[in-house]
DNA sequence: ACTATAACTGACAAGATTGTAAATAGCGGC
DNA sequence: GCCGCTATTTACAATCTTGTCAGTTATAGT
């Protein structure tokens, strides 16, 4: 029977490019992986929330685990990059690390890239390129390194750097849950607060002038609202 | 047939009492779901392993979201008292948080407690009594805040357990990657190095005498050391 | 021993899920 | 306007997974 047989209109096959399509499903396919994780995607959900056959998505992409496998490629590439470009715009220009920490904790629990980091840790996974990293890491530790001023060893800076990538990665994946039952259930601005009180403290740690009276101001979006009188 | 017409001879069926075999289950099912995730717990894999037909597993828990709702609520209510026993008896004696935070470090590192945490969180089971979580907490801020000399606010112990806990949490989860990315690809003792200096870090921002010289002088051996040092 | 209880098993049912194959139909190129 | 390419679909196959059921058999209680 023709396609449009029964009453209402059925949507006239859209045709997409090959390009569009895998990014069309990759993007939808990321959605659902961070919400629900890679064991819980179901091709068949994934094509009805594109309001496609699920045999288009394997036309793609072959496999299931080879979407997956896209998906989580993907989604760490732009992470590397806008990490990338969080500490060279933040790093760069003036020696605020309270900014740039800010930054990334914003980006990390704001598009869910934590959650799925985190899965991707979970399922063992080892998609992250640890050379590329390794890179990265590298130029941050460097940088935040030279800015000190207490002749503090470059171990001490390196372990501080990975409690913040900890810090940062715990708090995206589970801070909402700690800081309720921390006591702060309901206060919706307690996660802004912590983070603030957690760059002061690495601030002072790293021997810098606290630098959260001088650094933060700019109008973030909204979130933090008074300045704690710290002690 | 009979059970055993073939060659070899099948084990003459072994009969537990219903509380040894829901324990049975319940650890090799807690195992498989540390490492693997609940999405990915299969009830005749679970069986297999314990040489059983899968249909015993549901019988002694009638279903298989029960099943795993039994270990989730078996896992976080053994966490729950090991903590609790922990903070007890590192908190009691002496005021020494350092060795109280290596405890922890290490428990949920060996046990693979946090990965199940993680797990919870990610799949979204609000399987943890956040009430009674909520009343431990309480109780271990107290106990911390109460310790501190320096006049600092309560937020400030309340933000500074948050921290550790998401600290604890992310190194247990994904400390081994991050520490190989940061440049100790290799180096078996950074971990415990960096529990060190953390619990180091955390003393001295609540104002207790540096204690790490005091505390911690157990000879590390390799990754897994329970350093438990003395007081 | 004998019996009752229930832990356990094998076989099967029902449904879900991935993947395949052939047909259909947009869209660019001629 | 016609044609070819291929994105897309429908129908189907194969496998896996949970759950049911009736029957078996350890084990405790008598």
């Amino acid at each position: 029977m023709t396609a449009k047989s029964g009453a209402s209109r059925a949507a006239p096959r859209r045709r997409r490019t090959a390009e569009e399509a895998r990014e069309e499903i990759l993007a939808a396919a990321e959605r659902t992986l961070r919400e629900i994780g890679p064991d819980a995607l179901r091709l068949q959900d994934l094509a009805a929330d594109l309001g496609i056959s699920h045999p288009a998505v394997l036309h793609h992409f072959g496999t299931r685990e080879e979407l997956v496998t896209a998906v989580v490629e993907r989604a760490v590439r732009r992470l590397e990059n806008t990490l990338l470009d969080a500490f060279r715009s933040a790093g760069d220009g003036a020696p605020d690390g309270n900014a740039m920490l800010e930054r990334v904790f914003d980006m990390l629990g704001r598009d869910g890239h934590a959650r799925l980091i985190a899965w991707l840790f979970l399922t063992g996974r080892d998609a992250i390129d640890v050379k590329t990293a390794r890179v990265g890491w590298r130029a941050i530790i460097d940088a935040v390194h030279a800015r000190r001023t207490d002749g503090a060893s470059r171990e001490d800076t390196q372990f501080t750097v990975v409690l913040s990538a900890l810090a940062t990665f715990g708090q995206a994946v589970a801070g909402g849950p700690m800081l309720d039952m921390a006591g702060f259930a309901g206060d919706h601005d307690a996660p802004a607060r912590f983070a603030r009180w957690f760059a002061t403290l690495l601030a002072s740690h790293l021997g810098q002038p606290t630098a959260a009276e001088t650094s933060v101001r700019g109008g973030r979006k909204r979130s933090r609202s008074r300045a704690r009188g710290a002690t």
